[in-house]
DNA sequence: AAAGCTAATATGTACGTACTTATTTTGTCA
DNA sequence: TGACAAAATAAGTACGTACATATTAGCTTT
């Protein structure tokens, strides 16, 4: 006598997840109608609608109208990643919170920037550059170049006491968001403010960050060595 | 005379988070309730549901049931990474792929992969070691350990012309997938391998898969100097 | 006061219908 | 045979209702 429980549009990804799984579903084969599906699982269509369109965010699945559904050919490993205020960052993992400024002018961007902007013409931004401390030790050295086109505030902040990265994402939520992940060897300036050796592998976190087309800051988050970046489970 | 054009739930997604962008509802603050921005936007209920879950996924907004809905009081940067098979990803980039099998061995795995498995009984695994080109300059060198309880065609397996890399993912769906990135200096067997110097910095992409909880692989992807991994715009 | 029960509330979800839209298949005509 | 138009198809979506569920607020009891 189990209550007849509905089926929640969760239950029928994971039912559908596992058929692929199970290997019953292989690489670019085309999977039921979703239609047929809601009748053999006795539940509604726009149940099973909801259920594979999070299969196909996911990229296990290809969706086409008309052409159904297909378990894709080629599947992609698709991750997400949290990265959290530094200072958030630091206090979770236990450690207490440190920050420095280190410095801080306004400079024509060199090409490098306005080319990760995908601007043109050449402007003045803010470089700042940062330390962030997890228990007394260097954790991430930021590397940032603000627009204050975009951003006019930016030349009045007080940075001393609070870093670009808290008050940027606390006070200029973005419209788009690109990352770089890429390998360092330590400069000797790097290697002193990080206290480690020249020549250590470095881990660089690179976002840049627009409110529509408006460039707002790119930042090198250089790690510490021994960083791991880690994906939510 | 513009036709009376329903709202769809990815317009009112769009709406709110542009109420979030320009300020209307900085960190912390409540949003009104789905049924009040339901009638304001003219629109079913279900339909705000919808955005409102999309913006919750993406990190943008909390919801609570009874609770209401709040903009993240600490914002996080969300993003996704899609990692191909590497063939398909060298070939993507205009690139002509070549692969090569360096070593394959089977024994104990040492405490360090079991650790990654979550495992505590010593257990012998495959250890596969394979260079992945890019026109004919190394691109990645993969140090892998396949679990043959798990996965027990892997004896039996030629994998001198196609890479564990690709059998695996296309035979073997997982149901949970961990990832790491760090950054490592080059050791001189790899740097011999990748062709680079002893002490490059080299990106590390480290990937473990399960189905359910029994291990199918864990792989170190350590790439060719210069390599850089890409958010999906 | 503290603890526990009760009511109120906002989100979570399913359902079935109706309609829309992209894509493929089929059919027609030159 | 090829080009083009028409029909068929399967996913995409909205809607309104009904009910479920988590969480908060308020009230009662000791």
């Amino acid at each position: 006598m189990t209550p007849p429980t509905r089926l929640s549009w969760k239950d029928v990804r994971d039912e559908i997840h596992k058929a692929i799984l199970s290997g019953r579903y292989g690489p670019g084969d085309r999977l039921p109608r979703d239609a047929d599906i809601a009748e053999e699982m006795n539940c509604a269509r726009s149940t099973v609608q909801r259920a594979m369109q999070d299969l196909s965010d996911s990229g296990l699945v290809d969706r086409r109208r008309k052409g159904g559904t297909r378990v894709r050919a080629e599947p992609v490993t698709r991750a997400t990643l949290d990265i959290p205020i530094t200072r958030r960052e630091v206090e979770q993992r236990g450690g207490r919170y440190g920050y420095q400024l280190i410095r801080r002018v306004e400079e024509t961007a060199p090409h490098s920037v306005l080319a990760t902007f995908e601007l043109t013409t050449p402007q003045p931004m803010q470089r700042i550059e940062a330390l962030h401390f997890s228990d007394g030790r260097p954790y991430i050295l930021e590397d940032r170049w603000v627009c204050p086109e975009t951003v006019p505030e930016i030349r009045d902040l007080d940075l001393t006491s609070q870093s670009a990265n808290e008050w940027l994402v606390l006070n200029k939520p973005y419209s788009r968001c690109d990352m770089r992940f890429f390998a360092i060897t330590a400069e000797p300036q790097m290697a002193e403010l990080l206290e480690t050796e020249v020549g250590a592998a470095l881990l660089v976190i690179e976002r840049t960050t627009w409110i529509e087309t408006a460039p707002i800051t790119t930042v090198k988050a250089i790690t510490a060595p021994g960083y791991r970046l880690l994906t939510t489970s």
